[in-house]
DNA sequence: CGGATGATTCGGTGCTCACCGAAATGTTAT
DNA sequence: ATAACATTTCGGTGAGCACCGAATCATCCG
C-alpha cells in the first residue's frame, strides 16, 4: 500500500529562532566593542567607531554590515555618511542584561586621562535612555528606601513615588508603549547591582537633563553631576556625597 | 624634572565586562542548542546532551567545560556521570529574552513525529520555572484582561490579582529573592509576545504541576495540558480551546 | 571642475575553533 | 576480577572569519 511521505512540501520545515546567529553578532570583540558604545544611545557615524574601535574603516563597514542584518542596529545615510544607533530599547536592555552576566576581563590602563575616564564611566553614564553607574544605583536604592518604590511586592512604583514624580512635573509619564514595563531593573556592570531603568528611569534622565542636573559629555557615555544636580538629589532623595562626587567614587568589585 | 609614569604598579589595570566572551559562548549551534535545551528548567547528563545535539561525546565534553567555566551552567558530579543545568533563573530568562531577539532560522523537519513535537512546543513548553508557548500568553492575556494583572501602569499584580493567587491556593508567594521581580515578562520566540515570568509565574506553574493541569513529558520542554487542566483554566481565567488544544494550535508567523 | 573626505569592495593572510576518532580514565555492574 | 559504561584527553584536520591595504565609489567643498 502507498503511503504518503512525510517530507513532501507542505510543512517540510519549520522555523527556529537562530540564537547563535545572534550571539555571533557579538561575539567579537570589536563588535562588541561598538555595542557598548552605542548604549549611550547615541547616534554614531562609521568613522567615529573605526577610531573608537582601533580598526581600519574597511573593517568597521564589515561589522556594520552584519550588525544591521542582524537586526541589531539601525541605521540612516546622509550623503557619503553612515550614521548607527542601536535598534531600539529591547536591544539596549538585553545588552546590558548580558554584560551585567559576562565575565570580567582585565585590560590595561594606559593613561592618567584613561584612569579618570574609567572612574567617571563608573560614577555616573548613560545606559541608553537612563542613567547608570554608582549614581544610577543610589538613586534606585534612596527611592526604595523613601518608599517611592517598592521592591517587596513586585517592583512597582507605590502611590507615593507616583506623587513624588508628579510633584517633580512628570505627568504620569504615559505608558506610551505597553511592551516596556514603566519601572523595569538593569543590572549595573560597574556594580552588579540593579538600577532604575523602563519609562520612568528615562522619564527621570530626560528630566535631569533639561533641568541641567546633568550634563552629557559628547562621544561618550560620561554624566557629570553639575552643582545644581548635587543640590537636587540631596533635596529630593537624600543622596550621599558619594554618589554625587566622582572622586569619591570607589574602584569596581573585583569579578 | 622628573615625572612619575603613569603606567607604574599602582592602577593600570582596570576590569571591563567581556561582553564578547560571554556572547562567543552561545556564537556556537551546539552550544547554543545545549542551552535552549537545557531551558526545560531541568539537568540533563553529558550523554544525553550529546545525543540530543548530534554530535561526538569528546565534542559535548568540550563544549560543557567552556559553559560551565563561563558560569552559564553549573555542574554536579555524581559517580561516573555529569550532571548540567543552567546556572540560574536570570540566566534562563537571559537566554529566552535573547532567542526572542534572535532571528528566524528555517530548519527541515524530517518526520511527522518531529512535526508533532514542534506543534506541542508551540503550543506549551516550559521556559525554566514558568510556562510558555500559546498557552502562556493566553494566560497572561487572560489575566490582563480580568484585570488580575495591570499592564498600564508597569507590570503589577493588582490586588484582585493577589486575591486571585491566595484563592489558588498560594500563599502570597513570598519574594524569597529580592532580586527576581514578582512579576515579569518574557518575550516568548513562539509568538513574539509576552508571557508571565517571574516568581508569580513560576509559582502559577509549580501548582499547575501539582494539581496536575499540566503534564511535563520527560527531556522534553513539552507541557500537555490534562482534562482538569482544561476545566480548571475554563473556570479560572476563560481560556479558549485555542490555548487548551495543540491541534488547534497555529504554526508560528513568519520570521 | 579638481581635490578632499567618508565609506565600500575585494583579494589575501593568519588564526581560531568545532569536530572527530582513538585511546585513556574512572565508575558501576556482573 | 572482568566487563560494560560515561566521560575525558589528545592530536589532527578543515572551515570560517577578523583583519588589513589598495583601489574604487560617492559626496561635499572650494
Amino acid at each position: 500500500m502507498y503511503m504518503k511521505r512525510w517530507d513532501a512540501d507542505q510543512e517540510s520545515v519549520a522555523e527556529t529562532p537562530d540564537l547563535a546567529a545572534l550571539a555571533a553578532l557579538l561575539a567579537d570583540r570589536t563588535r562588541a566593542a561598538i555595542c557598548m558604545a552605542l548604549l549611550d544611545g547615541g547616534t554614531w557615524t562609521a568613522g567615529e567607531l573605526a577610531e573608537y574601535a582601533a580598526v581600519a574603516p574597511s573593517t568597521t563597514t564589515e561589522h556594520l554590515n552584519l550588525l544591521v542584518a542582524g537586526g541589531l542596529l539601525a541605521e540612516e545615510r546622509q550623503g557619503r555618511r553612515r550614521y548607527v544607533r542601536l535598534a531600539g530599547p529591547e536591544t539596549a536592555e538585553t545588552l546590558e542584561n548580558l554584560a551585567g552576566l559576562a565575565p570580567y576581563r582585565r585590560v590595561p590602563v594606559r593613561s592618567l586621562a584613561e584612569a579618570n575616564h574609567r572612574r567617571a564611566l563608573h560614577h555616573a553614564r548613560t545606559c541608553y535612555d537612563h542613567i547608570a553607574g554608582a549614581l544610577g544605583v543610589a538613586i534606585a536604592d534612596a527611592m526604595t528606601e523613601r518608599g517611592l518604590l517598592a521592591r517587596d511586592y513586585g517592583l512597582v512604583l507605590t502611590a507615593a513615588g507616583a506623587d513624588w514624580l508628579t510633584a517633580l512635573g512628570l505627568p504620569d509619564t504615559a505608558p506610551a508603549d505597553a511592551h516596556r514595563a514603566h519601572v523595569r531593573t538593569c543590572l549595573d556592570w560597574t556594580v552588579r547591582r540593579q538600577h532604575l531603568s523602563g519609562a520612568v528611569g528615562a522619564a527621570l534622565y530626560r528630566h535631569a537633563l533639561e533641568r541641567a542636573w546633568l550634563v552629557k559629555a559628547v562621544a561618550t557615555r560620561i554624566l557629570t553631576v553639575t552643582a545644581a544636580g548635587r543640590a537636587a538629589f540631596r533635596a529630593q532623595l537624600g543622596l550621599p556625597d558619594e554618589a554625587l562626587f566622582p572622586s569619591l567614587t570607589l574602584p569596581p568589585p573585583r569579578g
